[in-house]
DNA sequence: CGAAAACATCGATGATTGTCAATGTCCAAC
DNA sequence: GTTGGACATTGACAATCATCGATGTTTTCG
């Protein structure tokens, strides 16, 4: 067991900064969120991913654009879909990964 | 001279993640400006400021809110600011705070 | 079965960061 | 000029994080 990395609060959901003062709890579960969202790399992959050609993009052709090791890449993944910004299918030997606009749209709602 | 904190990166404007794939340098720039958001005690003070009264909110009214020490609170409102998120009035021995939307919006747009 | 390929996990390391006590700077009032 | 208050800066330390090599796991193909 131990789930090594919290797979943490994919629920901080929508209200404005600036509509009114936001609790402790929301403010930790929404850092979370914008921490995997505060690497170039991660950036990257994510933007790589939602401009994939049928939506999904396997990770196959990630590892060579981001110019980090296969581990480096599998670990900013594993950050991106922990913070529910991405989701992995797993399909024969390879991982497709996909990207959640919901997710984008609920952190978008923050600043808005 | 040598500005400790590097006053970073207010450029990265605005073509959404999903639109075309990123390039390095504007994702190590937004990186930094959402790097800025991924604490809590930083979001709990943009909310503050952003809702407060006059549209400004000053540093001596921060500090009990976010329950950490002055220095503390006061390093937080200097990444906050070099952040372009907010920006800092001095009026005699008082620094007030506002929010900045434009930066948020495009933040925002980059998700979108 | 065995070998190879794709990806994840582990362990270690150097760098970054949040935090606070102490100190510095600037302004107002006496 | 001196005192006190409001912030900023410095220096130090513990915790977190990005990175990589080595290894583990799972699937496919002979």
């Amino acid at each position: 067991m131990a789930a090594r990395t919290k797979a943490v609060a994919v629920q901080p959901c929508c209200t404005p900064l600036r509509e009114s003062t936001i609790d402790d709890a929301s403010a930790i579960a929404l850092a979370a969120a914008f921490a995997a969202l505060a690497d170039p790399a991660r950036l990257r992959l994510l933007s790589l991913i939602a401009t994939a050609p049928e939506g999904e993009a396997c990770a196959c052709d990630l590892i060579e654009p981001i110019g980090k090791s296969q581990p480096t890449v599998s670990h900013h993944l594993k950050v991106l879909t922990d913070a529910g910004l991405i989701t992995r299918e797993k399909r024969g030997v390879w991982a497709w990964y996909q990207a959640n606009p919901e997710r984008m749209a609920q952190l978008r709602a923050v600043l808005g």
